[in-house]
DNA sequence: AACAAGTCCAACCGCCACCAC
DNA sequence: CGTGGTGGCGGTTGGACTTGT
């Protein structure tokens, strides 16, 4: 049987000519923005759907900032990245006009060795960012779940954290004997698609995990020490919380969403 | 002026989750 | 339930441009 192929050569490659934007920029302001395989074929312009979607989104986009980062945007980006690691789509969803490719490209160009010379500086701290988020072991047991999460080794100098190649098995109890006010399975759910496991300082009283999703952050600490689950408390940004290991004022974070999590309970 | 090295960023690639069938 | 198509994501690459020698 002949297999059918889609070769790359059928569509056209490099960079992006004026006349080809407007193409593209008509053809999504007539027929709407996504169905990028039909945007490739009946757009004429012999693009894949791959491109002529990266085209839209990281160039031709309505309110699509250009130009120079500012400091607040710079400030936010490290912040951001500290909370997150290299989640991009998550951090240009929180700066207007900034695309994820764009950040990642500031990062990685203009912040990566800044932080590095930073970090070497003033304090060692281990960051465990969960490349492969989704193929994470999740157990669906009814009492507990075992969250992996696979670190990847960094021995790129140039890259600002310290890796490891440990496996990080972070244990958290049961959402539903929790107060949690979402359901386990939601949770869980979260938990399996966004989890991002970071250790904020090496001398801090037992790691920390902090895991993530696009309005949730949960928090455990990964000792031998028992467990605890913090539920998500939507009145409350988390990433404004001032995550700082320097200053050791991740402890009041700690104690503040334990507070919100009391009253809640009241 | 000419070349090498470094920097930047648009574009591409591979992987994976989701969904329709 | 399995499979194929699609879209989204993060990592990487390549070439244009800049800076240094």
């Amino acid at each position: 049987m002949k297999k059918q192929v889609c070769t790359n050569e059928e569509f056209k490659r490099g960079a992006w000519k004026p006349e080809e934007d407007l193409i593209l920029k008509r053809y999504i302001e007539a027929n709407g923005e996504g169905k990028w395989t039909t945007v490739s074929k009946k757009s004429g312009l012999m693009r894949s759907a791959k491109s002529c979607r990266m085209r839209w989104k990281n160039h031709l986009r309505p309110n699509i900032k250009h130009g120079q980062i500012s400091e607040d945007e710079e400030d936010l980006i490290i912040r951001m990245h500290k909370l997150l690691g290299n989640r991009w789509s998550l951090i240009a969803g929180r700066i207007p006009g900034r695309t994820d490719n764009e950040v990642k490209n500031y990062w990685n160009t203009h912040l990566s060795k800044r932080n590095l010379n930073h970090q070497g500086q003033s304090m060692n701290s281990v960051t465990f960012n969960c490349k492969k988020r989704r193929s994470m072991v999740s157990d669906t047991n009814d009492t507990q779940q075992t969250i992996s999460i696979v670190s990847t080794k960094q021995q790129d100098e140039s890259n600002i954290f310290n890796g490891s190649d440990e496996r990080v098995d972070a244990q958290l109890s049961n959402p539903s004997s929790t107060t949690s006010t979402s359901s386990g399975a939601e949770e869980v759910n979260a938990v399996q698609r966004y989890a991002t496991s970071t250790t904020l300082d090496n001398s801090a009283a037992g790691d920390i995990a902090k895991i993530i999703s696009e309005e949730e952050i949960y928090s455990c600490w990964l000792s031998d020490e028992p467990t605890f689950y913090v539920p998500f408390v939507p009145s409350l940004d988390y990433s404004i919380l001032p995550f700082d290991s320097l200053d050791n004022n991740y402890e009041d974070c700690w104690t503040n969403k334990l507070r919100l999590h009391d009253l809640e309970e009241d």
